[in-house]
DNA sequence: ACGCTCTTGTGAAGGCATTCACAAAATCGA
DNA sequence: TCGATTTTGTGAATGCCTTCACAAGAGCGT
């Protein structure tokens, strides 16, 4: 167990991608999502002063194991040296280069409320890649305010700083009841790429990427594991108190049945 | 495009699962990830009094096909009328059910700085079956304050209050360098599924279960998509002025390539 | 009672992704 | 120079998931 699956998400419209690369290859979308990962586990090493790091290691670090690893690597292109294994800078390089992240993209945050306030001073972002260059609400009484040094616009601004600013990704913060709204505007003006956390499914044109995050769907896949395991272990003290017993229903919830 | 295939997350340890519900059967992972989308897609419908839906009207509410909606639906057993739909509100019991949401779920929280604030106040894990039931936090500047009505309590706290709430699900949103030790803790407490919000691999025996969140993770996804299509318009673009011209390359920056 | 229409439920096919397992490449020491 | 050792890169096999396409079932009007 340990997680599921490889965590297909809960989230998760439909559609497919394959990017031809330098190279001119392809690579997989099942890949693309742990190349992150596995920048994330480089720069750890890279921090910790390691040169050199073996697909065993490195796949250790990031949580997959080595097979996968190597073969995800592989759709960049031959960046390890047999016998010896990956030069962790060239290597970062490599994955830097595949997910576009050598330009510090711009991003637009809208929504200012408890979320967008926790991931307008998010250090994650900046350390990895991005540059949050707007933040936008519609309540008075926040536009004007500073976080982490950057005021707050309202959202009558919207379209002209994604536009000042090529802004080409979006987080989308605001109630689910303004969430589609908020996107026809930022895709309006230009925006391609969203990362939605309002609950509610945008509708965007084709040439827009959405990726949604949703906590309390979360919350419940891991629900779904829990309560199975909970069925599992009554059916198993079931089994064992039958004998002593005859046939015994355990007190334990057990909500896996027919409601 | 509109979205990454079916958002294969860019997190994801590895592991299997299987289910066997009342029926006996078995539901595949990325249908259980699906069910929580379809439950709130039915809350809406509900909510709008809605009393019967079509597999093509609820699929397209949540964002889904409707072959792969019936197919999800189908290893629940069989709760629609052919020729009519499904029930709305029978269907959300039995999507509830089969999710173990039938006994609003005790969770923790782990860390009440920016994030561990923001998600303490969210509205929406009340509303899709979690009661937050602990709140913890080592700095001694929150331990005593209250969020929603609930009071921090300092993480001495911890194992008592798992044990004396029964919580099997804690969130964790303290800094990458503790989460491991928190894991540990909350593990050996009796915590069975862990949702991390902190950029760190969590290592746990078999019989827990982890899911992650990295949002710079996902805006590297999106950048990734982003990037290819920047790339694509650039190879077009300099393919038409290679017609006028002889051979050009575009302004654009075009990161795909080999840095 | 019957035929028409609608929509579900599901075998079968096809497509991806993961895993296996090993040949090919590189280094090192003798 | 050569053999031992290490570790990559990748065909091939396997297993999931998605999608297709249609027979079976349910209601409705006549
Ligand atoms: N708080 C959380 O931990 C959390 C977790 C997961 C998802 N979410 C979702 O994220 C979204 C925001 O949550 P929140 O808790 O921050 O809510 P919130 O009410 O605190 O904040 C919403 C903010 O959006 C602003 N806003 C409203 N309409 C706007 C518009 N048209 N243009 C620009 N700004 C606008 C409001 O002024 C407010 O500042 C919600 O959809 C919520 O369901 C929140
Ligand atoms: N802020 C965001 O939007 C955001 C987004 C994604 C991920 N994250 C991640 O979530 C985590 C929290 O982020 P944050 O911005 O809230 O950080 P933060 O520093 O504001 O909050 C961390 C909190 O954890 C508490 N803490 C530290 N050690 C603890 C321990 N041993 N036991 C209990 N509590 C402890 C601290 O007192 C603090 O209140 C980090 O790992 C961060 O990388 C944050």
């Amino acid at each position: 167990m340990t997680a599921h699956r490889d965590q297909l998400d809960a989230l998760g419209v439909a559609a497919d991608h394959r990017q031809a690369n330098g190279a001119g290859r392809t690579v997989p979308d099942a890949t693309v999502a742990r190349l992150a990962l596995y920048l994330r586990a480089l720069t750890s090493l890279a921090d910790a002063g390691t040169a050199t790091v073996s697909s065993e290691s490195l796949a250790s670090a990031a949580g997959v194991n080595s097979a996968k690893l190597r073969k995800d690597l592989s759709y960049l292109g031959s960046y390890g040296v047999r016998g010896v294994g990956y030069d962790v800078e060239l290597l970062t390089e490599q994955i830097r280069s595949t997910l576009g992240l050598n330009q510090n993209r711009a991003v637009a945050l809208i929504g200012l409320g408890h979320l967008g306030q926790a991931l307008a001073g998010y250090a994650g972002f900046a350390s990895r890649g991005f540059r949050i260059a707007a933040l936008v609400d519609n309540d008075a009484a926040l536009v004007g305010t500073f976080v982490r040094g950057l005021a707050v616009q309202h959202s009558d601004e919207l379209e002209n700083l994604v536009r000042a600013e090529d802004i080409s990704i979006a987080v989308i913060a605001v109630p689910a009841s303004v969430a589609q709204e908020v996107c026809d505007r930022l895709v309006a003006a230009g925006v391609t790429s969203i990362l939605n956390f309002a609950p509610a499914v945008l509708n965007v044109p084709p040439h827009v990427d959405v990726r949604k995050v949703d906590l309390a769907a979360e919350l419940q896949i891991l629900s779904f594991h829990d309560n199975r395991k909970a069925v599992q272990a009554d059916i198993e003290a079931d089994a064992a108190l039958a004998h002593s017993n005859g046939a015994g229903l355990s007190a334990r919830a057990g909500q896996a049945g027919t409601a």
